[in-house]
DNA sequence: TGTTCAATAATCGCATACAATACCGTCACG
DNA sequence: CGTGACGGTATTGTATGCGATTATTGAACA
C-alpha cells in the first residue's frame, strides 16, 4: 500500500518552472476528463463496471474525486448512477440511441445554419486540413479515423462561437460513440470524407438550407450503417493506465 | 434565504424504525434539487456566492455533498465553479444569454416539428386546459403567470417522448429563468397566450413547416419582450454589478 | 488619508474514516 | 436438487480532518 505520492504533485515540482503561471489543473477535472475520455474511445466499454476504489487506485486519487466525475459524466448521459449499487458506463436503449441521434441531428443543423456565409477563409482552410487528415487516417483504419470523424462535427460547433450549442453537440457526439459502440458495427467508419467535403462547400457558398440538409442527411447516413456487434471486456486497470498516464495522474 | 431538505434520516441513528420503509432517496439528490429550485425560483440571485459550509449547515448536510451538487449544476451551467475561489449562482453574459435563447429556438423548433399532426386528442385537450389557465393567471397578473407559460414549453417537450430533448429544452429553460432575472424587465408576461393558442393549431393541423416558423417567431417575440427593452437602473450598484461579476470581481 | 504587507481567519481541495447497504458463499431444511 | 436464512466481505453513502489557497484584518509607514 503506497501512499507516499499524496505530496509528490504539491511540492515536488518546486521551482524548476519560473515565469510560468500555470492554471492549478484540479485534479477532480483530470480525472474527469481520463474517465470521459476513456468511454467515448471505448476503452471503457458500454454497461462496465465502475468500482469507485478501483478506479481510485488506478488513477491515484481516492474515492471521492471519482465520484465527484462520476456526477458530472451522469448528468452527461455517460454513466448511469444506480443509488447503493454504484456507477457503470451508460448503455443507452435502441429507443434512447434514436432519441439522441434525433436532437443531434437537430442541433446540428443549427451549427450549419449558423455557419452558412459565415466561414471565414481561415476557418474553411482548417476544416480542409482536418478533413485531409481524416482521409489519411481512413486509409490505415485505426482508431484514429473514427476520433478524427467526430472532431469534424466538433470543430464546426466550435466554429459558431455559441458555447452553448457547442456542449451540446460534444454531448449528444459522445453518447453516439457509445451508441455505435453497441449497435455499429466493427469497423464501420461514422463519417463519409466525402459528405464532410460536401458539407464545406455549401457552408463557403452561403448556402444555408443546403449545407442544413447536407448535415441532416450526413447524420442519418451515419445512423443507417448500424447493427449488432458482441464486445469483450478487460480488465479495468490495464484499460485505464494510459489515459491516467495523459492526465497527469499517479496510478499506484 | 430559507433552504429547506426534509430530513429523512437526521435522527434515526441507532435502531432502525420499525415498521416504516422509506424509499432511499439519496440526499445528495435531494441537495441538488433543492439548490436548482433555489436558483430557478431566484431565491438563490444571479452572481450570488455559494460557500461549501453555510450552504451545508443550512440543509443539514457536509460539505460532500453541496459539492457533488456544485459540480452536476456546474455542468447545467447553473452555477459557476471557479478553481480554489468556490461556486456562486451562473450570471450569464448577454452574449451568453443570446447563445441560449438561440439554441432554445433551434430546440424547440425540433419539438415543434416532432409533435406536427402527431399530437393526440388527449395532448391537444391537456394543452387548450393549460392554456385556459394561462390565460386565467394572466389576468391578475401574478408569479403564476410566468410559471405557467414557461412549463408549456416543458410539456411540449414531453409530449415528443424524447427525453434527451427534454432534458436540453428543460435547461436551457432553466437558464433563461436566470437570464430574464438579470436582463428582463420585472414583470413583463413572457409568452402571450394567443401565440400558444396558434401554435397548438398548427401542431393539431399537422402543419410541421409552419408550427416550427411559430415556435421560432414566439420565442423571438419572447427575447424582444423581456430582454431588449431598455430597464431603467436607479442605482450605480446595479448598473455595475454584472460588470464587476463578469471581471471576476465580487461585489458587496 | 491612503498604501503595503504580514498575520490571521475563512474557505477550498482532497483524503480518509465510519456507517449503511448490497453482494456472495455456506449451510440447514424441505 | 432447490430454496431460503444467515453471516461475512465488498462496495457505496456521508461526515470529518488536514494541508493548501484565498480573503481579510490591521498596523506600520509614506
Amino acid at each position: 500500500m503506497t501512499l507516499t505520492l499524496s505530496k509528490t504533485t504539491a511540492s515536488g515540482r518546486g521551482k524548476a518552472e519560473m515565469g510560468e503561471r500555470r492554471t492549478p489543473v484540479l485534479r477532480a477535472e483530470s480525472v474527469y476528463r481520463a474517465l470521459r475520455r476513456a468511454i467515448i474511445e471505448q476503452a471503457l466499454k458500454p454497461g462496465m463496471k465502475l468500482p469507485e476504489d478501483s478506479i481510485g487506485e488506478q488513477l491515484g486519487v481516492s474515492r471521492t474525486l471519482v465520484r465527484e466525475a462520476f456526477g458530472r459524466l451522469a448528468v452527461e448521459g455517460l454513466v448511469e448512477l444506480k443509488p447503493n449499487k454504484g456507477a457503470s458506463v451508460a448503455y443507452p436503449t435502441l429507443e434512447e440511441a434514436r432519441d439522441v441521434f434525433e436532437v443531434r441531428r437537430g442541433l446540428e443543423r443549427l451549427v450549419a445554419e449558423n455557419l452558412a456565409g459565415r466561414l471565414t477563409p481561415t476557418q474553411a482552410a482548417e476544416l480542409e486540413a482536418h478533413v485531409s487528415q481524416e482521409e489519411k487516417a481512413h486509409e490505415q483504419d485505426g482508431p484514429e479515423s473514427i476520433r478524427l470523424s467526430g472532431e469534424f462535427h466538433i470543430k464546426l460547433a466550435e466554429m459558431t462561437g455559441n458555447a452553448l450549442l457547442l456542449r451540446y453537440v460534444q454531448e449528444a457526439s459522445s453518447r453516439c460513440s457509445l451508441i455505435l459502440a453497441i449497435y455499429g458495427r466493427p469497423h464501420s467508419t461514422e463519417c463519409a470524407v466525402s459528405e464532410h467535403r460536401q458539407l464545406i462547400e455549401a457552408l463557403r457558398a452561403g448556402d444555408a438550407a443546403r449545407a442544413a440538409d447536407l448535415m441532416d442527411h450526413h447524420l442519418r447516413a451515419v445512423v443507417t450503417r448500424a447493427l449488432l456487434t458482441p464486445r469483450v471486456e478487460r480488465d479495468i486497470r490495464d484499460v485505464l493506465a494510459p489515459y491516467a498516464l495523459s492526465e497527469g495522474l499517479n496510478p499506484a
